[in-house]
DNA sequence: TTATTTTATTTATGTATGCTAATATAGGCG
DNA sequence: CGCCTATATTAGCATACATAAATAAAATAA
């Protein structure tokens, strides 16, 4: 009730202001993105993907748990839209899903990473 | 051990590649972060916060619901050095630590947003 | 066909998380 | 001082999550 649209009653949309994420359904979908990749497992399988096309076995190899836990982490993220995948033959590739997913990976290294 | 630091072995490690996010201690404090703010309540906190200091009772307003679980959540948020917060006279305001952290916010709001 | 490889699913269990209600702390006011 | 307001903390409970183990499904190879 208090949060309604209030992008629309502001001039600037673009700048930081109290008017991010304004709708409530822009919220709830944000944060289930964010839940789903604010995993360190998750987060991982994000890095060793990055604008690569990897398959299962090799995401298994590097990062290193058991391969049905990263099935159930890439079921995960693809249910919930951050992640795409692909099968040939008897592989099945995974990829991030949109370029902008891989700015906010990108901007996140940014953020956490000490070195940027 | 598959994932060390290969950062070092990339000669650009400003684009968008496999690269991102190398170390373990990297990814886990990213994870823990994101898992702060992926939150429906605590994201529509920081919406209320943007750029400005938000005394608690306000931001209980803004956001509805109890006190207490605002409370809780700001507690969460500061915790995870999300927010900080300042204590004048008998209220406490929070705002957001750092400007990285509001870019972040921002970049959500132009991966998460339809309109933008 | 049977066997093997690759990936997905199910089940069970322990742990973490979120919420409410109640209580506590702390400052300001009369 | 007592009372009120603002914020924090605790306890209890319900739900969700993470993991491992076992099994299933699907493609390939022999």
């Amino acid at each position: 009730m208090q949060q309604e649209s209030n992008e629309m009653t502001m001039g600037n949309t673009c700048d930081i202001t109290h008017s991010m994420l304004a709708k409530e359904e822009d919220i709830d979908r944000a944060s289930r993105s964010l839940k789903a990749i604010s995993h360190p497992l998750r987060l991982k399988i994000l890095c060793v993907l990055g604008d690569q096309e990897v398959n299962v076995q090799d995401i298994v190899d590097s990062v290193g748990t058991s391969q049905s836990n990263i099935s159930q982490h890439l079921a995960i993220l693809r249910d919930k839209g951050i992640l795409t995948s692909r099968k040939d033959a008897n592989r099945v590739f995974y990829r991030v899903g949109d370029y902008r997913t891989l700015r906010l990976i990108s901007m996140m290294q940014e953020v956490f990473c000490p070195a940027h």
